[in-house]
DNA sequence: CAGAGCAGGACTGAATTTGTCCTGCTTAAT
DNA sequence: ATTAAGCAGGACAAATTCAGTCCTGCTCTG
């Protein structure tokens, strides 16, 4: 349905508060899930796969929590959707070969790659920086 | 996941099946899920469904069967996607707003929808028949 | 050492996608 | 007129994916 996934949606909310919290603030799921209108179990999931990437960094026990793992002009919207979607695959051959039924006489195959390079190259345009800019208060 | 659908491919797949056969040939479904090897039950769905976006055109009774409905300048791949997909709706709050439990406080809104405007504009600017032109022989 | 908070696996329910089936309608050919 | 090929489309079933919850363990502060 060539739709964003909610954790997604979760990730890009969660790392813009943070961005608007200041590099050096901890700031703790609950809090944020509170403040976003979130549900913390799943933002945590989120925020799980971001520190996996590197997008956040965490402090673990009490006053433990989140923080951008660097500066906000280093992470692109791309990260975002890499760290919690993984690698993207437009069409299925994409993922594995075998799973397209007609690999072998295939006339599309060399547009949907060029195609979604085009879309990567969207998300990777767009700095978390950049994207706060677009604000307008 | 932001991935096409598999009813799209097969539309895609149909549109430059139907392509190569030139405009009159008047195709049956079965001979296009023969040939391309695709279900003959779930292919007749993309067609109907390309069929009342005008973009295929059918021959009703015997010797019936699907055409293209207009010329392959005329086609381009986001009017398969908008006949078989629907309207795009990269986030919730495009097809509802009350799907999005932060529509007040979100940052990012604009954002998405020029995205998704820019991924629009991709899929518009390929035409059937500049797609078949980008085959190697 | 108690408790706040992160880490992550396992699991459940919901939603969507994918695919099938069946019935009816249209028309060419006999 | 009858038959059969083929489209139209609703209903349904299966499979997959997504969304969300739960639970257990680990880490650090006070
Ligand atoms: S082989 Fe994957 S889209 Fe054709
Ligand atoms: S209101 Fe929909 S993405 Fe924020």
């Amino acid at each position: 349905m060539l739709q964003v996934s909610r954790k997604f949606e979760y990730g890009l909310h969660a790392v813009t508060y943070l961005a608007t919290k200041g590099q050096g603030r901890v700031v703790t799921v609950k809090e944020m899930a509170d403040d976003i209108g979130f549900s913390q179990e799943f933002l945590s999931k989120a925020m799980q796969s971001l520190k996996r990437a590197g997008i956040a960094s965490s402090v673990q026990g009490v006053k433990g929590g989140y923080t951008l793992g660097r500066a906000t002009t280093e992470i692109t919207v791309a990260d975002i959707a890499l760290a919690i979607e993984g690698k993207p695959h437009l069409v299925r051959c994409g993922v594995k070969a075998e799973s397209c039924e007609v690999f072998s006489s295939c006339h599309h195959r060399g547009y949907m790659g060029t195609l979604q390079h085009k879309i990567q190259d969207l998300l990777e345009d767009t700095t978390i920086y950049s994207l706060l800019q677009q604000i307008v208060p």
